[in-house]
DNA sequence: TCCTAACTTGGACTTTGTCTAAGTCAACAC
DNA sequence: GTGTTGACTTAGACAAAGTCCAAGTTAGGA
């Protein structure tokens, strides 16, 4: 993530300890965090950090390709950090977990000319649901 | 439309003016609004109705199996009257269009056992993305 | 070390959705 | 028809998620 804070200083980006500090709460494997829950544990480690600066934050983030938003619910986007390596979701419709994922082939390969209506496709998102090994034994 | 009312009735719900404006406003093909699109067209025909109904009643049509909810964006969630027969979206990213779509196959085959990590997965909602005709010509 | 545009802050505001207490009415029994 | 009753509806308060703004702060170049 540290290569993530120079690609960022490369694009004219001013390298604040608010920007710093919510690009490593976003390190990591399966992170689907919401903007609270990185505002959450940015404040953590920097206590004053404002809501307003995690949301531009993440926009910048989202905007320069390097954040995914994800809304898998209708409730608070999540904000998914391996934007580099093409993926979907699988969600546990039990507890809400979510997995990055890999399916075979192309999506985009499944829709027929004819069902496109005259657009031009350019990417599909899929969300798998089920329930996780955790949420399937019952309660 | 007027079966699902009959349905409704059968399922024990009572029949009030409240809720019929909302089947009807829910009524066709590629229909997709939200909350407040409801609200506003079913205050055409019965000025009165509130918001709290509006809500209640789709939550229940939700519940009932008759209508789905969708959420293409992180905004307002969308209510789809097609519940009936399986299919997926696809989103105009310039204004917002989407239609039903039906891609070849079933999705879940193309998620191996290896990539389901102990879930046991029901079903995937997919979400192609492009620019409508309209959109493609440039603005 | 200074300057300045870019960044951050707190709070007001908007949108979307939920909840509640009080009033209304559809459907059934008679 | 009329009465009864519990389900339904209503307005408005509330909550969650997100945006916007004016004022204050600061990173980084000169």
């Amino acid at each position: 993530m540290s290569d993530l804070l120079e690609r960022l200083r490369g694009r004219g980006w001013r390298l604040t300890s608010q920007r710093r500090v919510v690009a490593e709460v976003l390190d990591g494997e399966h992170v689907h965090l919401t903007a609270d829950e990185v505002h959450a544990r940015a404040a953590q480690r920097l206590p004053e950090i404002s809501r307003a600066t995690v949301y531009n934050t993440l926009g910048e983030l989202v905007c320069l390709g390097e954040v995914l938003e994800v809304a898998t619910d209708g409730r608070a986007k999540r904000y998914d950090p391996n934007a580099h390596h093409a993926h979907q979701h699988l969600v546990c419709s039990g507890c809400g977990a979510i997995r990055d994922v890999h399916p075979l082939g192309d999506p985009l390969a499944a829709l027929p000319a004819s069902e496109r209506f005259g657009f031009t496709v350019s990417g599909a998102e899929i969300t798998y649901r089920g329930l996780c090994p955790d949420c399937t034994t019952g309660p």
